[in-house]
DNA sequence: TTGTAAGCGTTATCAC
DNA sequence: GTGATAACGCTTACAA
């Protein structure tokens, strides 16, 4: 019943093919009359033509495709990911074109990768990607397979990309830290590789300059991003001499993992340590006490980076492409007392703790 | 340079286009001296059949589509669905299909997201869903998209599904807390158009019966799968005079907020109350104390069902199509002591809490 | 406003 | 082992 070709919908509704294709187009020189009657038997079989066909014929799919870290195994269980992938779905959907994301390619080799993407399934790239001399940006490039970048790397050329200013957001972050009378301050960063870090690390840097405050090597901790080396980036520094009173985290889910160590000490946040993190995931309100983080509009992200895409794949040009969004230090229960005027956006999302 | 066709390929290459075509098919009537000269101009040009022509063509697309609950507005975020999918992604490249999974698919009306699947961009679904009366499978069946569900409807009539029992599944971990010494132990459920609700609760029930204890409607609370409502369920349940020991809560997420809502009261855990969850997700394990919950497979359930659809895509018939996992409680520390001989699968993830 | 016909880039069926 | 040639199901000039 569906193996319907446009050319059998012409035949039982009594027209050629082009005018039901036309009817399919929303073409304006169709009869009303005739426009209903295909319709009508359009919609009595299920007909709906094949994307195929018409994808060869266009040149185009209106297909979007979106490419996270590969190295992340669980990527779909990255808060950060799934907010900027409904940023990019909601963009596609609102302009037409359908945002599809492909499992299992961390399975496969780069050149399988790299065959699928030429092989045009899709009409452009939203590349989600902080890691320095990543290929991907090159093949895509070479290949003139149009892309947005989400994250970017000053050392390669990506045309048109959105992202953070991370030196001012670490600054921020270290800032309120300091303000609230933190003299020890410890870090814990992401991998180096990503051109986050370096940013970040730097932000960090010049909050603790700015404040006459010392720079200790033993307070810096190199994380990979996950729970486990947040804990035992903090286990190491409680083991210190003297260990830090307050700690910025590069992500969340790392400052979860070194809440996670604090506690097993028997210590108290925020009494015994201030933290912060990195990102603003839900998890960070859930958390006890709700985390203090540095907030990224990561769904804004996404959806600006689709919509420069499509505006470029429309040929709307002459749009600025690079855009750097404002990150929001939002203030929760992990430092303690408010004691600086900090934005306090997101407060009202926060749960109450006992 | 990327816009070459088969045809460009074979005058480089000095051979016709039909040549072209075997060596890219691995078909293995081409002398190797040609074979090689063709993948040398192929791989020069960086050349890659375009997928919309090959399809259109062979009308097989080799895609595969997921589909999670479409109510589910953070889906890529829930753990469950990752794990799902990264079983789906492992088949598909193994078989070498692709999965796609598209975004968006949520702000789209249905009719569009019907339209989507009839214009065959994928081969074949698969469709994750324990809602009851899900208009999906009729649907899909309708169109003859063939498909296979994880989770399943007995009074729909999916004929390929994988799932577990979760009567059994309940069972066992009301009977966990049963064996520690509880008698007044609550359930907190998730919506009631999910068909593995009612399952669970007559679990529940079940284990309660057996063991002689008296069912209190009052400690049954109904859940939307997220944490607010696991704490909110909780909150009531504190109220009562005679509050529950012990509580078992249908997803992790749920038993997550519960806690919150425990310490909240100064109460602690598993000292006053103990909790069981479902489904162990990786942040079972991170929460303060460690969460003893039901294992379902996902990963293997994602896997299992991509199989059996690519089986029948490829028409190896005969098969079985209907799996039923066995899941696993995974003793942690959320109950207090082990007194009994369940399995102890997984006890050898725990991070040690002091 | 509608129909005819060409062509999109492949694979597959034939001959040779 | 290789090369013409005919589909595949659409869209889109160009005619009518």
């Amino acid at each position: 019943m569906s193996q319907l070709t446009i050319e059998d919908i012409a035949r039982l509704a009594h027209v050629s093919r082009s005018t039901v294709s036309r009817v399919l187009n929303d073409h304006p020189s169709v009869r009303p009359e005739v426009r209903d009657r295909v319709w009508g038997v359009i919609k009595e079989h299920g007909y709906a033509p094949q994307a195929a066909a018409r994808h060869l014929v266009t040149q185009r799919t209106r297909l979007i495709g979106v490419l996270f870290p590969r190295s992340n195994q669980y990527l779909l269980a990255n808060p950060v990911y799934a907010s900027i992938g409904q940023g990019v779905g909601q963009m596609c959907t609102r302009r037409g074109y359908l945002a599809m994301i492909s499992l299992g390619l961390g399975d496969m080799e780069e050149k399988m990768l790299f065959n699928m993407l030429r092989s045009r399934h899709f009409d452009g790239i939203v590349l989600v990607s902080s890691e320095s001399h990543d290929p991907l940006p090159f093949f895509l490039k070479e290949a003139r397979i149009p892309y947005t970048r989400i994250g970017h790397d000053p050392e390669g050329d990506d045309e048109a990309f959105v992202d953070v200013d991370d030196t001012e957001a670490a600054y921020k972050a270290v800032k309120h830290l300091i303000s609230l009378g933190h003299q020890r301050i410890a870090i814990i960063k992401g991998p180096a590789a990503e051109v986050c870090i370096p940013r970040r690390y730097s932000g960090y840097i010049r909050a603790l300059q700015e404040a006459g405050l010392p720079i200790d090597p033993l307070l810096v901790a190199e994380g990979d991003w996950l729970h486990t080396s947040g804990k035992a980036g903090m286990e190491h520094f409680l083991q210190l001499e003297h260990p830090p009173t307050a700690v910025f985290s590069c992500n969340d889910m790392m400052a979860a993992g070194a809440m996670h160590a604090i506690y097993e000490q028997g210590l108290h946040i925020p009494e015994d340590i201030a933290i912060v993190g990195f990102d603003d995931v839900p998890q960070t309100q859930v958390i006890i006490p709700a985390l203090t983080t540095i907030r990224q509009p990561h769904e804004e992200m996404g959806s600006k980076a689709t919509e420069m895409l499509i505006d470029r794949l429309e040929g709307k040009d002459g749009q600025i492409n690079q855009v750097i969004f404002s990150t929001t230090l939002v203030i929760r229960q992990s430092c303690g007392a408010l004691r600086n005027d900090a934005t306090r956006e997101g407060l009202q999302h926060i749960a109450p703790i006992a």
